[in-house]
DNA sequence: TCTGGGGTCCTAGGACCC
DNA sequence: TCTGGGGTCCTAGGACCC
């Protein structure tokens, strides 16, 4: 391998400014807002199923609660420090995030909103003491309009800005903004950023590089650029060039179209029978198809899979998936329902105890760049439709549904500790306005 | 007893064609 | 013994992200 210390020329004064705005601990700090005895407190929030931990509050990672650890692990360290618990309500977290999005919007033209509780925002043309300045009022005000914490990271690429962002959160010296524009601030962060937290550097890379003694994002950039193209290709390249501060992913200000779309659920408990799996199969195939139309996309095939339980070494496994193409571009919950049965039939072995089933509807094309080469029978059945997400979304969810979805649903999964949808669920806002 | 869900991009390898 | 070669397109699987 070979070494080299040459660094890219133009590293004295980075020009471009990139801001990175997260959200501390999200869901937990969406928790906190509509109950606000819990702050300071312990708080995780579950994955679907209540599996795993997904959110940690700041009193909870310093029990030692690891991210993505199963909840029966850790379930005595939760209830010796009295840890508030709860099930993930997405449709608050969506609405919050929404929220919060709407206000950092306001500070940049150009905006890119990177996940549920991250966005990236230009910030160019600013000089770095009015950077500071302008962080910490976006830092305020979303803080006092909807009560969630931020930390921002500023930096000459997507990739220096998630770096500055780590540290704002990490270190209290930083006071939740962190901004690295000088080379010499930048080396700094590199050397305290372990390999494995550099964004796009996954499980599997960082212990390849680890081998070679790379151990921090400074290693990284030692490293000759010919050998990272031929040992991680063209994505540890870009991860290279832009820790070096050139940039190679430009903010993404339209959102594209995706490109699949899917619906997966695990069992409360293993399910064997066909007819169980033949309901969960409707249920998910009708939540896909709604989601494509809200969307306005068109389907063109459907992946179905199936999975035993893979923890459980007891037992026998078995896992597959078959691919079925629709016989035209459609959202129409009936046909993908229709089909999904198809498919769930096919690739169904009797004798094993299944965890987990889904949907991935594939072939995603605009439903209004297609309409001409649809025949009369699409145009009836979306009207249909249309009445159905009418219905469903002023009565609520499933009050229409198909019958093939069935109505006795042991198969569903665990959801124990969920809280009010505070602000979507007309019950649940009531009950709030009465405390 | 109990271990999430939904996405993207890249790459290698197979199928197919001339 | 010995069975072309190069291009394109598609797909499955891997790795990663939040």
């Amino acid at each position: 391998m070979l070494y080299t210390t040459q660094l890219p020329n133009n590293h004295s004064s980075l020009q471009k400014s990139i801001a990175l705005i997260d959200c501390n601990n999200f869901y937990a700090s969406c928790e906190r807002i509509f109950n606000p005895k819990l702050i300071g407190k312990p708080i995780v929030v579950l994955s679907n199923n209540d599996g795993c931990i997904i959110t940690r509050s700041t009193e909870a990672k310093k029990l030692g609660i690891k991210m993505g650890e199963p909840y029966f692990k850790v379930k005595k360290i939760i209830e010796q420090n009295n840890v508030r618990v709860f099930s993930s309500n997405y449709s608050l977290y969506g609405d919050i995030s929404q929220r919060v999005m709407e206000i950092l919007a306001n500070f940049a033209e150009d905006i890119e909103i990177y996940s549920i509780d991250e966005a990236f925002l230009n910030l160019n043309g600013f000089e770095n003491y009015e950077i500071d300045t302008y962080c910490n009022h976006i830092r305020n005000k979303v803080k006092k309009w909807i009560g969630i914490p931020v930390s921002i990271g500023v930096g000459s690429t997507k990739t220096i800005s998630k770096i500055a962002n780590n540290l704002a959160k990490k270190k209290p010296k930083y006071k939740g903004i962190c901004i690295l524009k000088e080379w010499i601030d930048i080396k700094e962060a590199l050397k305290n950023t372990f390999i494995e937290d550099v964004w796009g550097i996954g499980r599997k890379t960082s212990a390849f590089l680890k081998q070679y003694n790379i151990n921090s994002a400074h290693d990284f950039i030692q490293i000759d650029k010919g050998w990272i193209k031929k040992n991680l290709g063209v994505i540890g390249e870009r991860i290279y060039l832009e820790l070096c501060g050139i940039s190679c992913l430009d903010l993404e200000l339209i959102p594209s179209d995706k490109k699949s779309c899917c619906v997966s659920r695990s069992f409360k408990n293993p399910v064997e029978k066909i007819q169980d799996l033949e309901e969960s199969i409707s249920c998910y195939s009708s939540r896909v198809s709604e989601k494509i139309r809200e969307e306005g996309l068109l389907a063109d095939a459907m992946n179905i899979f199936v999975l035993t339980n893979c923890f459980n070494r007891r037992e026998k496994q078995y896992s597959n998936s078959i691919k079925l193409q629709l016989t035209y571009p459609t959202n129409n919950s009936i046909k993908i329902v229709k089909r999904a049965l198809e498919g769930i039939r096919r690739i169904y072995r009797e004798g094993y105890r299944y965890k987990k089933v889904g949907i991935v509807l594939q072939g995603l094309s605009r439903a209004d760049t297609m309409q001409t080469l649809l025949d009369h029978d699409f145009f009836i059945s979306n009207a249909v439709m249309e009445t159905i997400d009418t219905i469903n979304s002023r009565y609520g969810n499933s009050t229409v549904k198909i019958a093939a979805e069935g109505v006795t649903k042991k198969w569903i999964m665990r959801r124990q500790k969920v809280s009010p949808s505070y602000t979507t669920r007309f019950e649940d806002l009531i009950k709030v306005k009465c405390k």
